[in-house]
DNA sequence: ACAGGTGTTTACATCGATGTAAATCTCATG
DNA sequence: CATGAGATTTACATCGATGTAAACACCTGT
């Protein structure tokens, strides 16, 4: 097989301009049918595929959409992405996935389109930007953000009410009967992210209640993963008045947290509750298996997706969008369920 | 902000030529101290990032690699997702990531370069891919392939010795007592993957320990998901004489088995063992911790990178390699560890 | 002062696709 | 049969960067 057939190639073949056949890639109108199906034969003879850096160097569009998360590994963010890539799908668009590894300097880098390039647009997770730097980004990308909503004003924005979240799931280990609860991965002051808002949905929850709040059960973390859960939950029941419940900020942490209390032989849920965010596979069979706050994963990448394409079609239309997604409580042996 | 600056706009504002700018960014070494100072200068001025879109057409490079797998909500992916970014990362490269949930017409795609026009090769992890596609794949993108090597003679590929994994598991779970030994996933007649060379090793343990083969123990699944290996566990358990140990080929159905043991009230590792392949990191806090097959994941990120680059500098150079990677059995609870 | 060499810089064409605007064709109407 | 509206097709320039090859600068030795 010789190089690569460039429209050219399929212009000469079908004995028409190359423009013509840019016509008829491009669903053009104004080409006969005849022309039309000649131009159909010679693509399909020659195996033509366009060149997407020709045609994004000439028209500026790729029909790609990159979507930026933290960690993959992070299985929250992977079902995301599945969703994500399922609902681009049927749009007709690819997704590009890129990770930052939670580094403040990657997501910056995204932001300025330098690994994005390739891109329409980008759906970006942030967990280490500053309202500071979004307020900088390069306005020619349109940029929707997941989660956290940074800085008001400057971007569309999906995602669920994590405060009403957080207090859904602490009036859920209330109603049990719980009434030391401790939030694993919860926010000390000064944060702003999700962990914030989830956060002060806990403490809502505790007012509401009539019951006092104790800083001294929020216990920040260094990464929302398996092992700091595990660590925390450890500490936590060491203490003299250890808690009766966990509320983990993430399932991982969750799971985590469950294998430490099995370590310790606590009994779960006989002496304590964990309950956990994001409804991960994973929870579903854990031993026991894991209470947790359920976003919308598939409505999130909807939304998003659907924000994101108004937005490449007309950057200048109408004000910034914020799609509150659904979540639920899903109850599961960890808490008694 | 104006439009984005341009490699003409950083010459006039330094006041060279274009293809000095051009030269002072690839590094080309005869510039002068002096010339590349100023641009240097102007390109920090203007904030110039180049144009990948206009490079690629020119020189047919991008700098970026895409990593192709099947599920990245499979934790073996999405692990190994990480280690080879951080490879790439290192060696100066950016990675896309794409999935194919395990549709061959999405692989197909990867290997014809439609999906993956902006990558200067491919690291392919298959699941669905006929060895017939990889002769007809387009010759001029470098791939390689990791996992099970579909056709000799095609690409580089890096693996594990699965065989001897297998046998290596195998031998663990005889050395333990353990004689009824079923394989989740394994493969039945006609099957080429991963799962036969796997299943190979299986038979070769027993037949070294003296025992017989009993095709009626090897359970071929769907997917490698939870609920496949839950559901096998829980048909295995309810025949007349059921296994004392389940050899499941991946880790996400090891744990959904331990799930499905303990709704059936079967104690592991006191009623029976399970062991595990790929070392996930929800492997450590399961309850039992997992057993498991663990490959050698930054050796295979690392060897799949740089046979990849060497093939990108130089597509002619050299004959085909095949990576061996390392692999080992890490023993934990389930099997008495 | 000049040929010849090394080192530095530049003009120009080109990669592949498509927007613009003009050329050409078709056909109904007067 | 001429005319014009509308449909179809095409020539040409252009997006941004870089390879080629030639021009230019500077230095050495005679």
């Amino acid at each position: 097989m010789a190089a690569r057939p460039r429209l050219k190639d399929v212009a000469e073949y079908a004995g028409v301009s190359p423009k013509t056949v840019s016509n008829v890639i491009n669903d053009f109108e104004h080409v006969s049918e005849q022309t039309r199906a000649a131009v159909r034969e010679a693509i399909d003879a020659l195996g033509y595929r366009v060149n997407i850096a020709g045609r994004q160097l000439r028209q500026g569009r790729t029909g790609m959409i990159t979507l930026v998360v933290p960690e993959l590994d992070v299985a929250y963010f992977s079902e995301l992405a599945k969703h994500v890539m399922a609902e681009a799908d049927r749009r007709g668009r690819t997704v590009l996935l890129h990770q930052t590894g939670a580094v403040r300097q990657r997501e910056l880098a995204a932001l300025r389109g330098f690994d994005t390039q390739f891109s329409d647009g980008l759906i970006l997770s942030p967990l280490a930007l500053l309202p500071h730097d979004l307020a900088t980004r390069d306005r020619r990308l349109p940029v929707v953000l997941l989660g956290e909503r940074s800085v008001e004003g400057s971007t569309d924005h999906v995602g669920i009410d994590n405060t009403r979240a957080a207090r859904d799931a602490t009036e859920h280990l209330l109603a049990r009967g719980r009434r030391r609860i401790a939030v694993i991965g919860g926010a000390v002051r000064g944060r702003q992210g999700t962990d914030r808002l989830r956060t002060d949905g806990y403490r809502e929850a505790l007012k509401a209640a009539g019951l006092p709040f104790d800083a001294g059960l929020v216990v920040p973390v260094e990464a929302y993963h398996w092992q700091d859960g595990a660590r925390a939950a450890t500490a936590l029941m060491e203490r003299a008045t250890p808690p009766d419940a966990l509320l983990c900020l993430n399932d991982h942490m969750a799971l985590g947290a469950l294998r430490a209390l099995h370590e310790l032989g606590r009994s779960v849920p006989d002496d304590l509750d964990v309950v956990g965010f994001d409804d991960i596979e994973a929870s579903r069979f854990s031993v026991p298996s894991l209470t947790t706050v359920a976003p919308d994963k598939q409505e999130i990448a909807r939304a998003a997706v659907s924000l994101l394409l108004e937005r490449i079609d007309d950057p200048d239309g109408g004000p910034l969008q914020d799609h509150v997604a659904g979540h639920q409580v899903i109850v599961r042996e960890s808490s008694g369920g």
